[in-house]
DNA sequence: TCGCGTTCTATTGTATACAATTGCGGTCCG
DNA sequence: CGGACCGCAATTGTATACAATAGAACGCGA
C-alpha cells in the first residue's frame, strides 16, 4: 500500500507486538492515528489488514481491540501453518531452479553462522530465516498461498518465540534447512514437504513448551 | 462491515461475477462508486476485501482490474480448499453436538429435495449447500479457519459451477453430505475428513472437466 | 433502591475536497 | 522518422468535516 497507509500498518503492528498494550485492550482509530502520525483514512486501511492477520479484532459493535489468542487458537495457527507451508514446499520442490537453490544455500549459510557462536545473533537469524521461508514460498508460485501464508506466519509468534528458543533449537533450524535443500536438490516433493512439516511442528512444541510452562509457574 | 461498505461489496462482487466485465479489465474506484451508489471511501473498504478474495487485483501501479485466474491457480484453489475444509471437518467431527447434527440433517433434507425432481432447483440447492458447509465450519470452532476458508470458497467458482453440474453430480452431493453426517454421528474425524476431501475433489473434476473442455472446443 | 428510559458522549462510518502519483500523448530535437 | 522529454489528464492516496450509531451516565418514577 501507499506510504501513509504502510507507515500506519508498521507502526501499529510494532506497537501491538511491543507489548505496550495488553490483549483485549481497546484501541480507537483516533488513538491509532496519533500513534502512526497519519489521518484516520490510511489508519483504517492498516486496521483492515491487521484484522485479517487477526492481530486486531472488532468487538461486538465495531470497536477495535488487541487480539487475545487462546491456546487452542495458537495450536490451530501452527497446524494451519504447517499444512500450508509444507504444501508450498511440495510445490516449490517441483519448481525449484538452480539459482534459487544456490540462493537458499547462501541464506542458510548466514543463518547457520549467526547461531554457531557463543552469543547467537538473533536478529540475523530471524532475518535469514524469514528470507529462507519467503524464497521457498516464492518458488511455490502460488499467488493464493502467498496471500494466505503471511497472515499465518505473522511474526507475532515467530518473534516472541525466537528469544525463547534454546541455542540447540536454533542450530537444529539450520540443520532442517540443510535437509530441505537436499530434498529440493533431489526434487523430492514428499521428502521436502515432510521436512517442512516437522520443522514447523518442532518449533511449535518448543514454543508451547517454553511459554505455557512459564505461565503455569 | 457497515451498510454502505457492505452494499458496495455485494454490488461490486455481483457485478464482477455477472460477467459484465471481462478478466483483466480495468475498473476505477470512481466507476465502482457509481456502480454501488456510495462514495469512494466505503468502496475502498470493499475493494480491499475483494483483493483478499482475489476477485480484484492491483496491477503494477495501484490500478484495479478484474482478476484473471490461470488453470493452475484454479487447481490450487480447489486443492487449498480441500485441505482446509477437510481439516475443518476433522475438527468439527470432534466438536459436533446433537443440535448441530440435527440441523445438518434438516439442511441436507432440503438440499436433497431440491435436486430430486425433474427440474432441479439450483437456487435452493446452492443456498442449502452453503448453509451445510457453513455450519460445519462453525462447528470447527476455529476463528482462523473461519477467516481463511470463505476467501477460498467464495462463490465465484461455486456458482459458476453449479449450473454446470449434471443432475447426478447434484444428487451425489446430497449423498456425500449424508455420509458426512454419518461420520459426524460416529465422531470419526478421519472418516469425516476423507469424505469432505473427496466431496471437494469430485466437485473440482466436474468443474474442470466441464469448463475446460468447452473452452477447448 | 432498583429498573427503565432518555440524553449525552465517544467512536465509527461516509462524503467530499484536495494532494500526490502515474500513465499517456504530444512535441521538439537529433 | 525515431526517441526522449515535458506537461496534462486520469487515478489513486490523504485529510478533514460531518453523519450515524452504540455505550455510558444520569435522572426519574415506582
Amino acid at each position: 500500500m501507499s506510504r501513509a497507509s504502510d507507515r500506519a500498518y508498521r507502526k501499529i503492528r510494532s506497537f501491538i507486538l511491543s507489548g505496550e498494550v495488553r490483549p483485549g485492550m481497546q484501541l480507537t482509530e483516533e488513538r491509532l492515528s496519533e500513534i502512526s502520525g497519519v489521518s484516520r483514512t490510511p489508519v483504517r486501511d492498516a486496521v483492515q489488514r491487521l484484522e485479517n492477520e487477526m492481530l486486531l479484532v472488532r468487538s461486538a459493535s465495531k470497536r477495535l481491540s488487541v487480539a487475545d489468542w487462546s491456546n487452542d487458537e495458537i495450536d490451530e495457527m501452527f497446524t494451519l501453518r504447517a499444512m500450508l507451508e509444507s504444501h508450498a514446499t511440495e510445490r516449490a520442490a517441483l519448481r525449484m531452479d538452480a539459482d534459487s537453490l544456490r540462493r537458499l544455500r547462501e541464506i542458510n549459510e548466514v543463518l547457520t553462522n549467526s547461531v554457531n557462536r557463543p552469543e547467537p545473533d538473533i536478529t540475523t537469524f530471524l532475518d535469514a530465516n524469514r528470507q529462507f521461508h519467503d524464497l521457498i514460498l516464492a518458488c511455490a508460485q502460488s499467488p493464493r498461498l502467498s496471500k494466505l501464508l503471511p497472515a499465518l506466519v505473522e511474526q507475532p509468534v515467530v518473534n516472541r518465540t525466537a528469544n525463547q528458543y534454546s541455542q540447540e533449537d536454533l542450530i537444529q533450524s539450520g540443520t532442517d534447512h540443510d535437509e530441505l535443500i537436499a530434498a529440493f536438490a533431489a526434487k523430492d516433493q514428499v521428502w521436502a514437504g515432510a521436512v517442512m512439516t516437522s520443522h514447523i511442528r518442532r518449533a511449535f512444541h518448543s514454543f508451547s513448551g517454553a511459554t505455557r510452562s512459564t505461565v503455569e509457574d
